[in-house]
RNA sequence: GGGCGGUUAGCUCAGCGGUAGAGCACUACGUUGACAUCGUAGGGGUCACUGGUUCGAUCCCAGUACCGCCCA
């Protein structure tokens, strides 16, 4: 016997461990049987369990469950990633924690590096066993990791990188450049684009003088939008406003825009940068590009290449010398010669007199003696203090800035100039776009390959160095001159290198790592075995689909194609399912910072992870956001309930599970319309599922589960189960516990475990289960139940049993009165009809007496459809106003639709040009509902006579 | 500034050319031997606005307003 519920907390660990113990996760490994493959987005090792993680693999379980169940060869390959600086940064903090003298500098690179092995091999990774607790059937013994294996030096995941890196470079589509990145002066690396965070923050905007050169003035003019003067002056300076004054020291250039007239006379003119010591102040040219707002601030704006995105592009546009102002930490400089000296060079270079390499260039210490070794803002304070001395300040506004933070550190990213290694992604990107537009790989839904492509298209070289110890180390190793040699290991570049320089020379390998993402970009088919060619990259790449979160397009999908297309000549997956974004209950992204997250797991200890599984695919609608809500959940946990009971109902009933059914076995209406109506649940599931509609295949399950199997199906088998019909039970047994197994298996890859443990405790001694439900075939019906006339008869039962309950309701009948209904002018048909389901009618109904006549009882209350007419036998317990109200409303509505479809028929353009089956629904409509429409208005003719 | 999306019942959201739907909330009634984590019934909507296409528009097109998100 069943329990009175079903209680997760104890349930789900148990079956899980069974499912594992045995082997359901692993792939059949069917070569005959069409594969499947997904491979995991992978967490990043540090990570915990959250929403989004939540919601992106139950949408993947609930596949890789339907797809195993319809046969295929699944694997679903789970993983995670070595995430460097995240990884870098619990250890460091672990170690700060733990009080002693040992920090990562103090361990040297090689310790420390086998400190965070340790962690990982200890702690990391525990969202592995949080995706456990929500069902999650990956192939957990084939879980990879970005970093691979630490005690196996030819590890293949290391392998993978090296050759992706050597191969790349050898192809002239990696190379070593100094451009300008984010760097991160917390972490002291460069970060990705797309690890940076810009945020809006009070700031200020100074606007200073810089002097012209020599004294001169000239004539600045303002205008109105009519071209009339609104201000005119000499002036013996050009404003500029700037958010970000320390870094005056490192202009190169004022630049307005080419079409400003108000600076046209003094373009090509020197200005002198008004900070640092006077006798050694630089001047720079004023130059034209298409990038200073001439609306924006004074429509001059200064340059300093090395440490602004959009200055670098002017300062690379015109030649402009960028010079970096700060070290690692975002300090400014202390190394280099004096500021004298660095001055008198810049002035030849911008003079002209000499060329510099951007080498010397970046050697070049403009920083003033008295900034060298300030803080950014500090420095940005003296640097305002000293020139508001000199009398220069016109003003300081106070306006909304925007400012780029490290997503990781919290710091503000300092733009800056260093050498890096980059993947020339706007190649690579090409094919990549390419195999969407084809449609080779699709989005779903489709408009996200909008947002790939416009990525795609405006792509950056790709900056896949970081200056952190964790991760793969980058296979370059450098002569004493500076010269590189790529090589797969060190062996190998020596030898390079002593072929090179014509004798064995000392090497020192790059000290850098590459980014994680180089890494998972190659996770569908490094984690198959690549470089191998091995029997399961042939089986299981390209994946069947990546599912991820939009926010992700540009990480993963992106990356992934790129990689994926250059090295496997194939696309990585055939289709991207992009899905929601898990939102609190007022539509705000869930943040630790704000507050507002749920955790996961709390939700599935309180609910069960069938709730919270459940919950997710019936708010997975496309193209829409989820916003998430306890309330939510709980219904959906009752959802479970539900079944649950049914089930036992079932049980308590004796129906019998664990057996085939044939449709010709079937004689009841009830029971083959029931198997008609699984048979069009099942395949409007299975047809969802196949398009990625998880909320259309859940809200499938769930009305017919609730709304036909509970509250029709069991309803109507009561009266059978307590008669004396002993065929009848025994048909309604077979075919109720039949019902409730497939349903099962359909509602399986939602909620995998309340439906496996119902499988699993309603089977029956004489026909013990002999697999887990996990592993049963899917449904797979066709029309085979199809039932037209099962269905029609019951389809009136339903609708006659309705409307009584409704007239008895609004009538304000007595719940428990018994009360006598007959039906009067229906066909034979529905009067066999009503033969056959008498006792069930009167039941649900709660009719004392259901007979078939032909003549109308006097004092009874008339519930008309079309011929036939349905009298309750009431009209004595009613309150007759009750009624009339009643026949009034119903017949209100009915003259209103006829009168509305009369219209449409009488316009001939309708007539003419509507599909006639839509013209003929609609008189069908007007015939049906004026027959109706005259019963009641007798009916009322009749009541009036009587009061 | 560029791009994407949204606006349907009190709330959260489906639907997307042919009589407006669900869940929750609300109201009334109800313990009937599966389930009160429940049952029965009911109320509630000019489908943001303005034009257009069409026999017919919540649905398609154009524009307007407001609200999000992403990128600069």
């Amino acid at each position: 016997m069943l329990d009175q519920r079903f209680d997760p907390q104890s349930a789900e660990g148990r079956i899980y461990e069974r499912w594992e113990e045995a082997g359901c996760f692993r792939p059949s490994g069917d070569t005959s049987a069409q594969a499947y493959s997904i491979v995991i987005p992978p967490p990043n090792v540090t990570g915990v369990l959250h929403m989004g993680h939540a919601l992106n693999n139950t949408l993947q379980d609930i596949l890789v469950r339907f797809e195993r169940m319809r046969g295929k060869n699944v694997r679903w390959q789970p993983g995670t990633d070595h995430a460097g600086i995240a990884t870098q940064m619990v250890v460091e903090r672990q170690l700060a924690e733990a009080g002693g003298n040992e920090s990562r500098t103090s361990l040297g690179r090689e310790k420390f590096i086998d400190r965070v092995w340790e962690w990982k091999e200890q702690s990391g990774g525990q969202i592995i066993n949080q995706l456990k607790r929500l069902g999650a059937s990956c192939d957990w013994e084939n879980e990879r990791f970005t970093m691979g294996d630490r005690h196996n030096p030819d590890d293949q995941m290391q392998e993978a990188v090296r050759k992706v890196f050597v191969d790349l470079y050898n192809e002239g589509l990696i190379y070593r450049d100094k451009r300008l990145v984010n760097w991160d002066p917390h972490f002291q690396t460069a970060i990705s684009d797309l690890e940076v965070e810009n945020r809006d923050v009070k700031g200020h905007m100074w606007h200073f003088k810089y002097p012209l050169a020599g004294g001169e003035t000239y004539t600045y003019v303002e205008k109105d939008e009519d071209g009339n003067v609104t201000l005119e002056e000499e002036r013996d300076y050009i404003s500029i406003a700037t958010t970000r004054p320390e870094t005056m020291l490192g202009d190169g250039a004022v630049a307005v825009h080419p079409d400003d007239e108000r600076y046209a006379p003094i373009v090509g003119k020197l200005c002198e940068i008004p900070v640092g010591p006077k006798e050694h102040r630089r001047l720079i040219p004023i130059i034209t590009d298409d990038y200073p707002d001439p609306d924006f601030g004074s429509g001059a704006v200064k340059i300093t290449g090395a440490h602004d995105e959009n200055d670098y592009g002017v300062a690379q546009r015109n030649k402009i010398p960028m010079y970096r102002l700060m070290d690692d930490r975002a300090q400014m400089r202390t190394d280099g010669g004096s500021y004298e000296a660095a001055a008198s060079k810049a002035k030849a270079i911008a003079a002209g007199e000499v060329t510099a390499s951007a080498a010397e260039v970046d050697a070049l210490n403009l920083v003033p003696e008295a900034y060298r070794g300030l803080d950014r803002y500090e420095a940005r304070k003296q640097v305002v203090a000293d020139i508001d001395a000199d009398g220069l300040m016109i003003e300081i506004e106070e306006k909304l800035i925007t400012q780029p933070f490290g997503d990781r550190s919290g710091v503000v990213i300092e733009p800056m100039l260093t050498d890096q290694w980059f993947v020339k992604a706007e190649e690579l990107a090409k094919p990549a776009v390419e195999a969407v537009r084809s449609g080779e790989t699709k989005f779903v839904p489709e408009n996200w390959a909008k947002t790939y492509y416009n990525w795609m298209d405006n792509i950056q070289p790709w900056c896949i160095s970081r200056q952190l110890w964790w991760g793969h180390r980058i296979p370059a190793w450098f002569g004493p001159d500076g010269t590189i040699f790529v090589a797969h290991d060190e062996t190998a570049a020596q030898a390079k290198a002593d072929g090179h320089y014509g004798k064995p020379t000392e090497l020192v390998q790059d000290e850098d790592v590459l980014d994680t993402w180089f890494s998972s970009a190659l996770w569908p088919f490094s984690t198959q075995g690549w470089p191998e060619e091995t029997e399961a990259l042939k089986q299981y790449y390209p994946t069947s689909v990546l599912i991820t979160a939009h926010d992700i397009i540009f990480f993963w999908v992106a990356r992934m194609m790129m990689m994926g297309i250059h090295f496997m000549d194939e696309v990585p997956f055939h289709d991207v399912y992009i899905h929601a974004l898990v939102l609190d209950e007022k539509g705000q992204k869930m943040s630790k910072s704000k507050g507002n997250a749920m955790d996961p797991l709390e939700l599935v200890d309180e609910y069960g992870a069938d709730a919270l599984r459940f919950t997710f695919a019936r708010l997975a609608a496309q193209g829409r956001n989820i916003r998430l809500s306890k309330g939510a959940v709980e219904g959906y946990r009752n959802f479970t309930t539900k079944l649950w009971n049914a089930a036992r109902f079932a049980e308590m009933n004796g129906c019998e599970f664990g057996h085939a059914l044939t449709p010709g076995e079937l004689k009841l209406p009830l029971n083959r319309w029931i198997a008609a109506e699984l048979g069009k649940a099942a395949g409007a599931i299975t047809e969802a599922l196949e398009a990625y509609k998880f909320n259309e295949a859940a809200d499938a399950l769930y009305q017919f589960i609730w709304n036909v199997l509970c509250d029709w199906y069991i309803e109507l088998i009561k009266p059978v189960m307590n008669g004396e019909d002993e065929t009848a039970k025994a048909e309604t047994r077979k075919t109720c516990g039949w019902v409730i197994d497939q349903t099962l298996k359909l509602l399986h890859p939602f909620t995998p475990f309340v439906t496996e443990a119902l499988w699993e405790q309603t089977e029956d001694e004489s026909r013990a289960r002999e697999d887990f439900l996990m592993v049963q075939d899917w449904p797979a019906f066709g029309d085979a139940w199809a039932n037209a006339e099962a269905e029609a008869e019951m389809a009136w039962v339903l609708d006659t049993v309705s409307e009584i309950r409704s007239t008895r309701s609004v009538l304000n009948v007595p719940a428990g009165a018994q009360i006598s209904a007959s039906l009067i002018g229906a066909s034979d048909k529905v009067k066999a009809w009503a033969k056959e389901n008498e006792t069930p009618i009167k039941q649900l109904a709660r009719l004392g007496s259901f007979t078939v006549t032909e003549d109308k009882p006097a004092r009874a209350v008339t519930i008309a459809s079309g011929d036939e007419t349905v009298a309750l036998e009431i009209l004595d317990v009613i309150d007759p106003a009750a009624e009339i109200a009643r026949l009034d409303k119903e017949m209100g509505k009915l003259q209103k639709d006829i009168t509305g479809t009369e219209k449409k028929l009488a316009n001939e353009n309708f007539v003419a040009k509507a599909p006639p089956e839509i013209v003929e629904e609609n008189r069908e409509r007007v015939t049906e509902w004026t027959a109706t429409l005259a019963k009641l208005s007798s009916a009322r003719e009749q009541l009036a006579s009587f009061s």
